[in-house]
DNA sequence: TATGAATGAGGCTTCATTCAT
DNA sequence: AATGAATGAAGCCTCATTCAT
């Protein structure tokens, strides 16, 4: 009985992630905005129906994408900027962490879009809230000269989607992480030399 | 018949305008992805056939409207950059026009879409090339420390957008510019306290 | 295992049930053209492959709901009719009996339909049919004038149903009947003043 | 210029009525519950986004049926009522403009349907309301003796229907309307012998 | 050029039904 | 029997685009 329930269980949790694999596959290839249900179910083994037994929309699959990335990216990263001592650390762990993800999640799969957009969907804005959060509670602990948490987390989010988005190779991360972190901390003036 | 030729010239220039006015609010509106040839034809007293007489689909008005802004906005920001005597000047006239022009451009349209993104159009890559070419000569010129152009024009990018972002009204202008200058000059311990 | 079977018996007569119900329901709801078989399963608390070892489709519960009531109402009018001595209590008695059941079967649901149609199924036409014998039979019997029976029994039919649609409560039974009575036994000028 | 215009609005019109013309058929060949939207247009030579620019649906396809139809038979029902200067006249006179409406549109297109329905339009009930009111009328001028109107109304939609729906032919309808009025005027005790 | 109805491809979605468990 | 996910046919509808006027 239970290995009945199981297998069936298992079967749906594979559909879910076969949609969901397809339709990264297909937005990365030809955009969000073009895409269409259609598509992502043409990319799939299933039959067009089963894809409303998962979801609502691409809309709807696009969020459960994000959501998933970001339910994996933000533990990194709050585990990083929790853990800093110093306004050093606290960078460049962050940068570190996204920047991995980053050339993790791109592996195999070059980024084609011609749409860099980002969905305000709430696992992403808890994101970008936490960072903030933990901005606030860097300079409350003295690490990070007090200013405008949210005006440097939204700095900070700016230089990490920019570079991130030029990152290639894992072999970039470093070197992303050492400019990023070295802008925060001294500016222009502090940046590796060429 | 010169008149007339005027008069249809005028008529051509102007709906070629409308049709651009009306996508805009369009894409604001509703977004790219989910605004169709339609609803912009909807949102104007033209008739369907009379769009394609000036653009052959969403994607060229929506080409056109970003070619139009960046041909605004490139003039002032390249003004801004070549006269800059000193890293600060450099920085802060930069994002100063950057963030007046948004201000302006949102006046009285408060930013609605739920999909921020940004399509790599000839024209905004060109501007985007054009600030790397920028920032490259002011380093060639010793204003600004040697260092990887590329990714310190990206780094200002995303800067500008994400806190560009965050601009509701004309006050807010100089108080962006100050921080993000103040970041680029100096790192965090460089930005204003609160 | 006899204790097996009768309870399997049971629950198949209560699935059957249930389904009956949650249609009748649903139908009264939404109208029997826009409901749909997922629509009586989903007013039940059974699975969608269930309905199918009941019902082939949702006429086929139509069915079975036209003429279970039929079967329940039309022994009561043949009752009444066949024990008729006079015109009056033939006509009384039939409209009495129609509308009382109506009256009852409308209980707690509002006639909210905007579809008010009458399918001719084999036990409504059976019910037609009867009542053309019946009214035959009373002729015979010289209860009723002699008349072209087909026509005074649609003619009951007709207003029967008609006013059987203006029936609210049970109290408005007997004026029905009256009415109706009156009209058939003498025309309009036989009809309660008002 | 005239011609032109006059030329679209001629085969807007023809379209329309195209549809409405399938439309009718489809209804009377499988019941308004089972046809689609597809079914009418698979009965016309247009395409099937021209369905969409004539009706949202089949449902307002119906109404415009039904309207145009009521909006034919009203006047004419009108008529006959207020001109009427007898109880006999005014049964006679309504039934026979009723019984006559049904026999010619039902020339050629022999009643298949198994669904006799009748869709609350607007329409439909106006002219359901001119009856109540041209009945209260005729018993206000003492044509006809005081009774409750509505239920006098109903009772002569029931029976028109009813026999209405047994009319086969135009000889049909002097035999119709001599049954329906003698039953109203006196009962069953009027109603021509066999 | 402007118009706007017609077109039909194609996306969206639901549905009845099946079938492995 | 009961379940409920999978299926894919098919209905719904909108859309981009054409083209006669």
């Amino acid at each position: 009985m239970e290995a009945k329930a199981t297998r069936r269980e298992l079967t749906k949790a594979q559909n879910r992630e076969t949609i969901l694999l397809a339709a990264r596959d297909v937005f990365a290839e030809m955009g969000f905005a073009a895409a269409t249900v259609r598509d992502i179910i043409r990319a799939t083994p299933l039959a067009s129906g089963t894809f409303y037994n998962y979801f609502k929309s691409k809309e709807e699959v696009y969020q459960a994408l994000r959501d998933e990335q970001a339910l994996r990216l933000r533990p990194r990263l709050r585990q990083a900027r929790i853990a800093a001592a110093s306004a050093e650390e606290f960078f460049a762990s962050s940068f570190r962490a996204f920047f991995a993800f980053v050339a993790q999640s791109r592996e195999g799969r070059p980024r084609v879009t011609a749409e860099p957009f980002r969905m305000d969907s709430p696992e992403v804005l808890a994101g970008f809230a936490e960072l903030k959060e933990d901005v606030a509670a860097a300079m409350a602990r003295g690490i990070i000269p007090a200013a405008d948490a949210a005006s440097l987390a939204a700095a900070m989010t700016g230089v990490a989607f920019e570079l991130g988005d030029r990152i290639k190779a894992g072999a970039d991360v470093e070197e992303m992480t050492g400019f990023a972190t070295a802008l925060f901390q001294g500016g222009v003036a502090a940046l590796p030399k060429v």
